[in-house]
DNA sequence: AACCTCAACGTACCACCGGTATGTGGTCGC
DNA sequence: GCGACCACATACCGGTGGTACGTTGAGGTT
């Protein structure tokens, strides 16, 4: 119904959408200018500010599309069978590695708090990857796994941890030996508090 | 010696990185204007410029001050006397505390790995907040408290969790009650990783 | 005392960038 | 075939970071 021969709308809409990924990724949301990036999709402003409101608007509709393809890996780990334990352990390692693309790192993270405001990113989140940790603190605590904590603020930590580790993993000189120390250490902490629990 | 009547640079200086101080809190780097920055110092660009290299360099300044300030109030605690083990509590008491200032949390957590890149902040921070971190997970590991991890990655990680437990409370609708959420679950993990040293 | 020097600014100006207002070509319904 | 409208392109504006240059006045030198 709404398509003309071909939807060539939606393509320069793609194209604007990835073309600001990639120059956001690479160069971070204030040294890109629009004109860079309505040069890289072979297009002008007038395209831009058709298919979007401005600058902030179309970094979250390639925010909206990292993440997307972020969830999209991790909803098959989380979602699979095994133990609330094992499901979450291998999620733990699936999020890692989601957060050493580049893309996920520098947007999703950096600078997404401090462009959309800590708030709407927050909000946007709880949709997105901070809601499957969400869940999955939920379900190891409803599985009686780890200690009756506050999930909201559990969930917010374990969040912030491992963004921690993958920075650092993504900012050492041998990421292979970090990796590793990162998943042994989140392993150890998250064995400490199954432990914990099991005395009671 | 290097002084004339009194030493006007100096104080004009200070003026201009208070200034930079305030209106980076309240409003953001990207939001604030050289010109609202020199207005409020009461004085023009031609002095920010004599001062500093640039908007970026200003950044810094404040960022180094507020810094600072921060390790000024920790050193004090973490340096007391008592066990290891009790200094390392006091110390993320600590240090939640300062997380929950405002201009900490804006200009030292949020803004300043985009504005001054992240790798640049990673090294400014040796020297700062994550230089005490990582001196206290040192110290617990070597005095037998928790068990024997890579102590780069376990303060990363720490200090990782400590940041979003202080952003999860600044951004919670009852502080009081997120921040009482906070300490017992950090209490708990770190409960957690010294009971699982115990039995070796 | 006349002169020079240099720090410590102030002033004027420029290039660039985000955003807006307006123009234009192709296409669909009728 | 003609108005209407969508999907852009073009031209332009205000603000901002940064720069070039002018000015002032307190030491030092002779």
């Amino acid at each position: 119904m709404r398509s003309r021969r071909v939807d060539y709308s939606e393509s320069t809409r793609q194209a604007l959408v990835d073309s600001a990924l990639q120059l956001f990724t690479k160069r971070g949301y204030a040294a890109t200018s629009l004109d860079a990036i309505v040069k890289s999709a072979r297009v002008t402003k007038g395209a831009l500010y058709h298919h979007f409101s401005g600058k902030q608007a179309l970094f979250e509709a390639a925010f909206d599309q990292v993440e997307t393809a972020a969830i999209a890996k991790l909803a098959n780990v989380v979602d699979g069978d095994g133990s609330a334990w094992d499901r979450a352990m291998a999620g733990i390692n699936a999020y890692v590695g989601v957060c050493l693309e580049p893309a996920y790192q520098r947007i999703v993270i950096h600078e997404a708090p401090v462009v959309m405001g800590w708030e709407r990113w927050r909000e946007a989140e709880e949709h997105f990857s901070y809601g499957l940790v969400r869940a999955t603190v939920e379900s190891l605590i409803s599985a009686g796994e780890i200690e009756k904590l506050p999930v909201e603020v559990t969930a917010r930590i374990l969040f912030g941890a491992l963004s921690a580790g993958a920075e650092t993993i993504a900012g050492a000189p041998d990421p292979k030996k970090a990796a590793g120390d990162v998943t042994k250490t989140i392993t150890a902490v998250m064995a400490g508090m199954r432990r914990a629990t099991l005395p009671t």
